[in-house]
DNA sequence: TTCTTAGTTATTGTATACAATAATTGAGAA
DNA sequence: TTCTCAATTATTGTATACAATAACTAAGAA
């Protein structure tokens, strides 16, 4: 009964309890949340010092959390002169929904190998809640189950790194999605797109199914761009230019 | 003034020459390599205290780095118990290479719309030294001209993020991609899928890439996943049972 | 012996102190 | 006035100190 490490085998089988939340966990959770609020909007600075006042907590964890923030793409870190919140410049939903597109595909495809029939039903269900809420042209509440399909189909790929990059992405431009006012015919045809999503999933037409999506995010894309040339996504308020004093 | 976070607040449109690495940045790619080299064995703990010594640093900008790192997957947190490198366990890899076929065919087929003659010749050469490498069989050549050609798709896709994110998945495997013994049969296959890879560049038929470079993302899956189940896998640094003090 | 458990040691998590760099202010000269 | 540049202030980066939790050791009872 030696103790030595077996070759080929798990070194320690310590089952570790990962449900349990790490403070740090917590922490970049919550800074997180203060991005997709709008709290620290896009371009903005992050100032150690406001934060760790705000949280009741010293600058240590709270830059861990920083990096790790800026490790998945949300915090944009500048040496010496602090983090901002990282930008959606057009070059960089031009990059991201290309990838959202592949992996949703993927999703898609995995979907329908792994989809119960309890799931499409699920599935199904919202889907019809979101039609509804399309016809009353209630925008929030369509998106939010919008936004829940979505996550259904992530879940029932059964691949949670999958389901942890796509979240990433989506989540860096789920502010945009929001206030993203979509045209009446971008908006029919989204639903028109998500009638054909349902039909897919209702034949496990994997293939089928990764094209729409595809679709689906390129359309999204394009909705996204648009608004960005808007006026009320970049507020530059101007910084008093040389009043006072 | 207050010092509250002020919603919506003036994004600056200041640029910062990203090009200087930082130190932070520095670090995180030593210890990154400290795993790749395998020096850092998967399951491993991480003792801070020895990373610190060796790196002639204080636990803070270490701490920070393997925040960052766990972030992007290579080390797995344990509150209250340090972090270890993220095992390749069946599961992990069985997640891991399916979204890295999606995320190579989107490479693929972005690379067929923007890959210049030029680039085209330097894959071309890359493919037949690989292939004479293959004839001689020597292995380590092999791999690394290999890396070099998909490293090149990747670059003619000219999608920064895409990049970014497929290295970060391609690195938690190379190493046991590097040793992971092929069979002649499955080598010889490993090399016609690349002269398709290449047919399918030289013709910038996309789909046919797409197609052509998920399969070969899923038979090297099969590979890794069978050198697993060997024994020389999952070398654990050995602790030196109790003999100083 | 073997199990339990108190005490000890080691390691991690956080706060604070100090150093380095950047941003700002203000005085003086053209 | 407006520009330049030194001095001040603020913010970031790092090291150290302390607190909290876990791991380990060893003594004692069944």
């Amino acid at each position: 009964m030696s103790d030595a490490l077996a070759p080929g085998e798990a070194p320690v089988p310590e089952k570790v309890p990962e449900n349990k939340t790490s403070r740090h966990d917590e922490l970049v959770g919550e800074i997180r949340d203060l991005i997709f609020d709008g709290e620290l909007a896009p371009g903005a600075r992050v100032p150690e010092r406001v934060l760790c006042e705000r949280f009741g907590i010293s600058r240590t964890p709270l830059r861990e959390a920083m990096k790790a923030l800026a490790s998945e793409g949300l915090l944009e870190l500048m040496p010496n002169r602090g983090a901002r919140v990282a930008a959606l410049t057009e070059a960089a939903v031009d990059e991201m929904f290309p990838v959202m597109g592949a992996l949703e595909a993927l999703a898609g495809e995995l979907a329908c190998q792994n989809l119960t029939d309890e799931g499409f039903a699920e599935i199904q269900a919202l889907h019809y809640q979101m039609v509804l809420h399309f016809t009353r042209r209630e925008l929030l509440p369509y998106f939010q189950v919008n936004q829940s399909i979505h996550e259904k189909i992530l879940d029932a790929a059964r691949n949670p790194l999958l389901a942890q990059m796509y979240r990433g992405l989506s989540g860096r431009i789920r502010r945009a999605r929001y206030v993203a006012n979509m045209s009446a015919d971008r908006w029919q045809q989204a639903v028109d797109e998500h009638e054909e999503i349902l039909h897919a999933l209702a034949h496990r037409d994997g293939p089928r199914l990764a094209d729409v999506l595809k679709r689906h995010l390129r359309n999204k894309c394009d909705t996204v761009k648009a608004h960005l040339g808007t006026s009320t996504n970049p507020v530059v308020s101007p910084p008093e230019p040389g009043s006072d004093k």
